[in-house]
DNA sequence: CTAAGTGCAAAAATTTTGCAAACTA
DNA sequence: TAGTTTGCAAAATTTTTGCACTTAG
């Protein structure tokens, strides 16, 4: 929804970024952070290289992994999850926060927000005489294709 | 405190968990899972390897790979943070299962147990098709003093 | 113009695999 | 004894680096 402003977002905080590292704002660089902004979910290096080659050829594989390392300096992003042998992502939007459920047989994360459990959870943290700010959940399981093909 | 009994929980959690997967026991199995529970925190496969390699020559690498395997598919242990360029792993003690609360001023750590949050995350993951086989919950806040402090 | 960034391919680092020998049940 | 597991080293994967060439500022 609020695409064209997201984007816009990331763009200036970039640019700022580099800038102020005394870095060059440079078309690779751009790409490479358009397509990953792009993606839904927690694209890996796999993926998201896969994509940017698809769509601007000439981009060496040493510059997705070097803009991903900028990209996660600045804040924008963040390294998620593991277990499937090559580094995942995840764009870093703060406004829109959620939980992961993953598979630790595939793979699989599964994002969710849960009012109910953001409730309780303001509630032990009032209990034990906090200011709740933040938090993380994570939870581990089996999915569906991999409880079936368990057997 | 309780460590004798620790000691003998995830010997007979994995005893068992090989068995009825018709696997062997055997000694470098009990010996790669011997040296990762008695190490504090999260260790790398990399310290790991180093340590059990330290308190028993001739034992392959390969095998403590296998061996950190099969910890995470029995559940007793998971794949924890990244961003070093090596898996990391985490003790799971199903037992004693607590969750945290950080003072992300003064760092101080209440850990609690909450079955209705507990119970929600379930239904949760059920909603989504997985099975739950373990969770991490972490809330970051500031404490009483540092509340106090803050004004 | 100068310093920083890029692409390529080679190097490094991490993890998995094949197989004969050793071992568990 | 039959079938699993091991250690070793080789293979496969994933990530980083060196360097000549380009490009942003």
């Amino acid at each position: 929804m609020a695409d064209v402003k997201a984007t816009a977002r990331w763009k200036r905080r970039l640019t700022e970024y580099i800038r102020a590292a005394g870095g060059h704002v440079t078309a690779p660089r751009m790409r490479v952070a358009e397509v990953f902004f792009s993606m839904a979910g927690h694209p890996g290096i796999e993926e998201l290289a896969t994509e940017v080659h698809k769509r601007h050829k000439g981009i060496g594989n040493a510059t997705v992994y070097r803009t991903m390392r900028l990209l996660c300096d600045s804040g924008l992003a963040v390294m998620r999850e593991f277990g499937d042998g090559f580094a995942r992502y995840e764009a870093r939007n703060p406004e829109a926060h959620h939980d992961h459920i993953i598979c630790t047989h595939c793979g699989k994360i599964i994002e969710f927000g849960e009012d109910a459990i953001e409730e309780l959870q303001e509630n032990v943290t009032r209990r034990h005489g906090f200011l709740m700010k933040s938090h993380r959940l994570e939870i581990y399981g089996l999915c569906g294709e991999c409880l079936k093909a368990e057997r």
